[in-house]
DNA sequence: GATGAATGAGTGTTCATTCAT
DNA sequence: CATGAATGAACACTCATTCAT
């Protein structure tokens, strides 16, 4: 849930700065504002959460809240980057020994992924539904993120076409619809609630992804 | 952009009460809220749109306007409604002569519903955005509405796996997934700015959703 | 304590732009607010004194006050901007038939303005503290207003020293000096408390500033 | 720029009182404070100066400059206490040899307090503007000094009406009018902004402020 | 039915001051 | 003695809602 920096230390958000000089206080109470705020948003959405509301949970005064953040967008701002560099590393550590097969490479991606989704549903679809109250530089950066994996999809499909394992399609079209298609029981879970467990959930999701590469 | 109640009257709302007697006026009136503050929803979002700007955008009153409604969460409700009758009807109107062929059936399907979804972009993205704001009642009526379009296409599926035009699949699930790809470009329009016409989108999505539909 | 506009129909402050239509309440309470305010002002001072007292003050509700004006600071103005319009009509008021003697017309300029800053000393001695606090529209303009006084009196005492009644001298620096001194027990009143009744004090410093006048 | 206390010793303020034994260090400390203080109110006023900005210019922690102060007010007397004292020291230091002609005196005390004034422009500037906010005790002593300086000028007044070389007049009132007549400069500053210089309007104040005492 | 002024609780934010180390 | 993080009351301002006409 941190980013690495060029020296190696870890750093959570280059963009909200705190008045703080202690760094690593610094980055702990980040992470700490990220966590409760996250929570708070979740439940009841940005605008709803007040910096009251975020004070008590995470136990700081006002005030002293204030000192790691200069306005209440940037707690935004520290929640989106907590959640990106946590999908980071869970892509990063479950990252399979590169298989040779493109078709397995695609299964794997889509299985980690559509895991990866459901532990963070809620924190998913706050973040889908409240993206447009980033400032800009963060947008920016949530979608280079996106488009990131997008492209990594994008290569292993290429491959499988190049392979002749795949059929014929445009790649990146294709790589940006599995990863819709991956958030899909996020935003549209409760259509399948009661009819399927979340298991059964996974299993179709990537099945029916993974249809249109069958030749 | 009404709704048929049961013994034909149209109303706009059943859950919005006005102080106002005549109800054709009612109706007038809340059609004017609806469509000038989804203009401002879409724009603003629910939340930095005030009562105030509704006011001077449907050129009524405060006073006057909380004559028809009885909280600002009733305006959401009926720019749900209001859509929702719409859609209806947009899918209603162009609906063409039942063909024979659940291939076409299903290709006429996605297609209208690609064009409402590219005409209404911008609302549908904001009743993504915003319908968790949506008190219980209303938020129920939307899944429902939402859950029959989806059993249409869930017929079409099944009669075309009944006939062996298409492969073997759970038809609920299949008909779900067709659904949420169609919202696909509303959502992530961005990712394909510049690289396709809307055009091009329309095909391309149109050609992948089928794909997992040939033998 | 009103501009006159161009069409004759009362204004008070073109500066300060209130939300409510009706131009008759706005004047009204326009004129409440700064008449309060002055009050609050002088006593604790621009800081010191919280929107929360000014809405006490006046009777008005928080939300009401701030239909009128758009932030604390157009207060100030509302306050420069009556004191400005009253100064002018009590030197227009009480201007005399303008008298051929020279001496004479600097004496009566002097005497109004003598005790015109007596009737108003807290209200002039907050503006002198806290002018600075203006927004420069409004600090422009009420440097435009005293320069007017002073190109008055400037001329005045051209005319003397024209007709050989007052000694050579900058007649413009020597105006200055003068309406500087009809200031001066504003702010230093305090010099004097006990020793000297009001009314000497006029006296004293009327026959001091006229002193160098003499040939 | 210190007081000499009754026993000979430093003292820049007798009211300020610190938690810290050392009285050295507490004088040089606040000292310090008075200086990046005063710099920093002339600039944004008292109000708009947080005791951020004053632990920032003086390199002291924000404990540690309460280990030297009790309250923020503290450092409004320590400034005007310092400005005192060396006003004085000024005052003191050029004094010339006392000369026999009350003449040459007053144009030397005249020409001394202007240099000081326009020298100390802003810090006299702000003294005025801010020294309601001074705690009474320090109000007093602010106006005793005031006193003081006027009764040396009255006396110096006296000696020349007593020998007959100014003419009659009330010695301690047109002390006080010279006083202020000093400041003036600082305070209508921008009235002559462009069209004199420095030296000039020194020289017309000084010319304008003996006028009177010509027979 | 319509008008628009009035209400006041609630919001984000600041800042003098304290306190643990 | 020094450091700087923590406290929380207070502030300016907003806005959904009501009410008098």
């Amino acid at each position: 849930m941190v980013n690495r920096g060029k020296s190696g230390k870890e750093i959570i958000s280059e963009t909200v700065s705190s008045r703080i000089k202690n760094p690593k206080l610094v980055r702990k109470k980040h992470l700490l504002i990220a966590r409760k705020a996250a929570k708070l948003f979740k439940e009841k959405g940005y605008h709803r959460t007040t910096m009251r509301d975020i004070s008590r949970a995470t136990g700081m005064a006002m005030g002293n809240l204030y000192d790691y953040i200069s306005k209440k967008e940037d707690i935004l701002s520290l929640v989106f980057d907590a959640y990106h560099d946590y999908a980071q590393e869970y892509m990063d550590a479950k990252e399979p020994p590169a298989s040779e097969d493109p078709r397995e490479e695609l299964r794997s991606f889509i299985r980690r992924s559509l895991n990866n989704v459901q532990d963070l549903r809620d924190l998913i679809l706050f973040m889908y539904r409240e993206s447009r109250l980033l400032p800009k530089e963060n947008m920016d950066r949530a979608m280079a993120k996106e488009l990131a994996q997008i492209r990594t999809l994008e290569n292993i499909i290429r491959k499988g076409i190049d392979q002749g394992v795949f059929p014929d399609m445009d790649p990146f079209f294709a790589a940006s619809m599995i990863f819709y298609q991956n958030i899909f029981l996020t935003l549209r879970g409760w259509t399948f609630a009661g009819k399927y467990t979340d298991e059964e959930v996974r299993a179709l999701i990537e099945e029916y992804i993974l249809r249109p590469f069958h030749i």
